[in-house]
RNA sequence: GGAGGGAUGGCCGAGCGGUCAAUGGCAGCAGACUGUAAAUCUGCCGACUUAUGUCUACGAAGGUUCGAAUCCUUCUCCCUCCA
């Protein structure tokens, strides 16, 4: 293993965050000599961050442990841009409010991670529409114009790839590593920030604003960015049964949360636990030499680990609780979906595939009709036969209705009232 | 400004007057096998209380036709070449 001198460089590379470096030994150098201030930058693309966004988080966090001070930066300007790296189609532009009540949003699971505190190595919360907003036109070309040249913009990954593909790049969007370069030099400006983090995607944009600062502010900064994170079969992380895998608990409950980790291919385990929890090295290696099915017991402690991250501790024994009764016992969880169902409704009979699309195992009546004819729906414990079966109170037992759909979805049903 | 080409279901991509709710592939869901894994095989995959039924859908709006995703007109957006 590499030996580093500082622990900031040393936990980065042995847990595997390391993908590119702009200069790592002198980045190492400096962060053994004393506290640096690094920053990630986050744009209002959706109300909540993402499984795809907790990589650079979790930077952030191992950053502040090891004695860094983390910003993170809202793009509530940039937003207005859209970054063009990495897809192929401009970004849909949406309003300041809509920004203004996603930024809001996404603090919720910032704050899980990191302590906005007012020590020396407390977080910082910015948002570069405060400079980005007000820059005048030409005053701002004049300052940063002359430090970028098409020739080198143009061999960018985000602006190449949309060229070789003949999909139009918008000189809108042209102009988005500028203002991202731009915001590292005014973040090196305000908070001494040296050094962004990011996902590998980010690279260009970030060796631009490096470079910016050595040009115009005579500012030694570096860029570091993890690599993307697929699972090992190849498919992009942050898919779920239910969609993508959010980080808000109100748009994705702390069970699925532990259940999308409990859920892990064999071969991401070792590298999840590194990533994505503070185990400390020795045990995660243990975990990792478990085979077979005893890889389930590393699969329970990812799942517990990084539930107890984002959503603490109670939440995460609650989630692995419900999990353990669920698909150990066959019995019912607490943490398990639930929706109430009037007494007079059932005592009139509904029928079983309705109960199915209202439980939200299914999209539609006819796609709860499909399940229940492939063979994929129970009702407590008991597989459905008859698409066309009526419900009613018999079912119920100890006050509920219990119902799954396939090996992993299930659902309670209440009678109320 | 001129000349061509294109817009199809979550994505890619066939169809080019009826047999089209639309071939294929991917993704997704379910079943089998397992370890709440992967791989593999099988089924499903617009909506509707399921109906040899109705409705909505092939960029938008009109039109031709017994009948249009398919033909015509106009519009919108995209691409390529020329100026």
């Amino acid at each position: 293993m590499a030996q580093y001198k500082s622990d900031l460089i040393q936990t980065l590379t042995a847990r595997g965050f390391l993908h590119q470096c702009t200069d790592l030994a002198a980045l190492d150098a400096k962060a053994a000599s004393g506290p640096i201030t690094a920053y990630v930058g986050y744009d209002a693309t959706a109300d909540s961050l993402h499984i795809g966004n907790l990589v650079s988080v979790m930077m952030l966090h191992w950053l502040q442990r090891t004695g860094h001070r983390p910003i993170t930066l809202m793009g509530g300007g940039t937003t207005k841009i859209g970054d063009p790296s990495g897809r192929d189609e401009t970004r849909v532009l949406v309003d300041d409010a809509t920004i203004r009540a996603r930024m809001a949003s996404q603090q919720t699971a910032f704050r899980r991670f990191l302590n906005y505190d007012s020590s020396a190595t407390g977080a910082v919360l910015v948002n570069n529409a405060d400079w980005l907003d007000d820059l005048q036109y030409i005053p701002f070309l004049r300052t940063v114009g002359p430090h970028f040249t098409i020739n080198r913009m143009l061999t960018m990954d985000s602006v190449k790839l949309r060229l070789e593909r003949e999909q139009p790049l918008t000189f809108l969007e042209f102009n988005y590593m500028i203002l991202q370069g731009y915001d590292f030099v005014e973040l090196n400006k305000r908070f001494g920030c040296t050094l962004q983090l990011g996902g590998s995607d980010q690279w260009g944009n970030i060796v631009q604003g490096v470079e910016l600062g050595r040009r115009i502010a005579n500012a030694e900064l570096f860029g570091f960015t993890c690599p993307l994170i697929t699972t090992s079969s190849g498919a992009k992380m942050g898919k779920s049964v239910s969609g993508a895998v959010w980080l808000n608990g109100d748009k994705f409950s702390p069970y699925d949360y532990y259940q999308f980790w409990r859920n892990a291919e064999d071969g991401d385990v070792g590298r999840f636990l590194n990533l994505f929890t503070d185990l400390p090295l020795d045990e995660i290696a243990r975990l990792e030499k478990l085979e077979g099915a005893e890889i389930n017991d590393a699969k329970k402690v990812l799942a517990l680990e990084a539930t107890t991250l984002l959503h603490g501790a109670e939440a995460a024994t609650d989630a692995a609780e419900t999990a353990r009764k669920t698909f150990e016992q066959g019995g019912v969880g607490d943490d398990l979906p639930t929706i109430d169902i009037p007494t007079a409704e059932l005592k009139a009979g509904i029928a079983v595939w309705n109960l199915f699309q209202r439980a939200g195992l299914a999209e539609s009546n006819g796609e709860a009709r499909r399940l229940i004819r492939g063979g994929g729906a129970k009702m407590n414990d008991e597989r459905c036969a008859d698409e066309n079966a009526t419900v009613t109170l018999d079912a119920v037992k100890d006050g509920i209705i219990k119902l799954g759909a396939g090996k992993k979805r299930h659902a309670i049903i209440k009678v109320a009232g």
